[in-house]
RNA sequence: GUCCCCAUCGUCUAGUGGCCCAGGACAACGCCCUUUCACGGCGUCGACGCCGGUUCAAACCCGGCUGGGGACGCCA
């Protein structure tokens, strides 16, 4: 087996959105199938947008989505002499050439081609005229005048672009800095890139890419382009379309598996299974079965991934991992801690996020004078003579032994017969009582954890007020 | 405008010439379970964009059309 070794290559302009999420998980999942190398290369070239912020956030998301990567990390900006090493092999060999045009210029070129219907691009005209270094003035790549670049894509197959498409592109600016495509070249093959994955977007400069490579005389690696998410309308995902960086999701209470999961299903699968574990994945993601369409963001779908990782962590598990949630809830007050990881037990069938988790549980930790009730459900519930069956139950719970969930439910069901009562009659207010609303875990479950003392102090505070 | 890519239920997908009058999952809807809300179980609705080929046979192969997306920077 060749040795396989991917890359991630993020521009730090921004927070790790779920597109980037999905092409790093890829990019992962095949280097470690294949037992070979993921690195990551912080694209910074971009001064003016780049932020050491959005680094530090894009990393912290990889590690929060249990992606590890190998080595150190490559920052573009710290590699200049190496790219411009490259360019002027380029120059000395005559693939490449000094060129004096101004920007000006070249936009007129472009309108010019555009008008007559033709690709917008360089005319070349600083080819043949030696123009040599100077101030303002850039390199470009000679560039082949007829044939056409093929290349094997791993997602989409066969691409092939006649090099009348592409023009004699900038290597490097007139400031000195190389350019995108010059500097990926480079890093790809410094870094012994095998496989590149990356976005769809990337595959109108992979032929670029691969006319630098063969003017480098290097061997090409292979591509692999991943068709782009798509917001739940079919269109490009924005800003319009609620959270789309991890982060975010990961403020919203969702567990990174079920983030890794839904992503990974989206363009990828392996016949009719919906749930894999990060494990399972390594094992089963070889690269091939990567589906070439693009397709669109189904929130729904994710929570109810999401919903089923919840269910599937162990209870002390999940009340830990819901704690800072309920924390912020609380918003720094005291509450019965205590009762957590039992609430979190008896809640987290009903809550399809951490979020929701906590808000739900919060009604079982707060102090019986504390508790919020809905107010429709009050309405509801406080028919007829519902608050004599609290009293009556109240008195009865009050000596009941033991106080446990089985003795509790055949203490109400004695109570219903005995009076002839509907359990409809009496429910509901018992439960308002308890936890301020008309829906939730069973109730003698609830009695149990919230204990004897403070059930009862629920059920008179509903009496009193 | 030019070039490139894509096309199965509303959505994610299975499907690589006969097993498919198309299977699974999410969503929706209904029923069951249930003292409530959920979970769960069962079921219903629902798709091969269109037109031509190739073939005994096409969702699967070929061509065209239509529709969608992407790219055309001294951004990445």
């Amino acid at each position: 087996m060749t040795k396989v070794v991917t890359r991630f290559a993020p521009s730090p302009t921004g927070h790790l959105h779920i597109g980037g999420a999905r092409t790093a998980i890829f990019c992962w999942l095949l280097a470690r199938h294949f037992g070979g190398q993921y690195f990551l290369r912080i694209e910074d070239t971009d001064v003016e947008r780049s932020r050491q912020e959005y680094t530090d956030s894009i990393l912290a998301s990889m590690l929060w989505l249990g992606l590890d990567w190998d080595g150190e990390l490559v920052y573009q900006t710290q590699r200049t002499d190496l790219y411009n090493a490259y360019v002027d092999t380029l120059l000395a060999s005559g693939h490449a050439y000094w060129c004096a045009c101004t920007p000006d210029e070249v936009d007129a070129m472009r309108e010019d081609a555009r008008a007559k219907g033709l690709k917008p691009r360089y005319d070349g005209r600083c080819r043949t005229r030696n123009v040599g270094p100077g101030e303002g003035h850039c390199v470009r790549l000679k560039a082949p005048l007829t044939g056409r670049v093929v290349f094997d894509d791993l997602v989409k197959g066969t691409i092939a672009v006649d090099v009348a498409e592409l023009d004699d592109m900038i290597l490097r600016r007139s400031d000195g800095m190389p350019t995108y495509n010059m500097a990926v070249v480079v890093d790809d093959y410094e870094m012994g890139v095998t496989h590149v994955i990356r976005g769809d977007d990337h595959v109108s400069n992979t032929p670029k890419q691969i006319l630098i490579y063969e003017a480098l005389g290097l061997p090409l690696p292979r591509f692999g382009h991943v068709p782009m998410i798509l917001g739940p309308d079919k269109q490009k995902l924005s800003k319009r379309h609620g959270a789309r960086a991890v982060i975010e999701y990961q403020q919203d209470g969702l567990l990174p598996q079920a983030l890794v999961n839904y992503l990974v299903r989206l363009g990828w699968s392996h016949g009719d299974q919906e749930l894999f574990s990060l494990e399972e994945l390594k094992t089963l993601f070889d690269g091939t079965s990567l589906n070439a369409a693009p397709s669109a963001f189904d929130p729904d779908k994710l929570h109810w991934l999401n919903a089923q990782y919840l269910r599937a962590t162990p209870a002390a598990e999940l009340a830990a991992l819901t704690k800072p949630f309920v924390d912020a809830a609380f918003g720094g007050k005291a509450y019965a801690a205590e009762r957590l990881e039992g609430a979190v037990g008896l809640y987290r069938e009903r809550a399809n996020s951490l979020v929701e988790l906590a808000a739900a549980v919060q009604s079982l930790l707060v102090t019986a004078a504390d508790l919020v009730f809905d107010p429709a459900a009050k309405a509801k519930a406080l028919k007829d003579n519902a608050l004599t069956h609290v009293a009556a139950l109240r008195a009865a719970f009050a000596v009941l032994t033991p106080f446990d969930a089985p003795t509790l439910e055949a203490c109400m069901h004695t109570y219903v017969e005995q009076g002839g009562f509907k359990f409809k009659q009496v429910g509901p207010p018992v439960r308002l009582a308890l936890t301020g609303s008309l829906g939730g875990p069973h109730l003698p479950d609830v009695m149990a954890l919230l204990g004897r003392e403070e059930s009862l102090a629920r059920l008179d505070a509903l009496c009193a007020g």
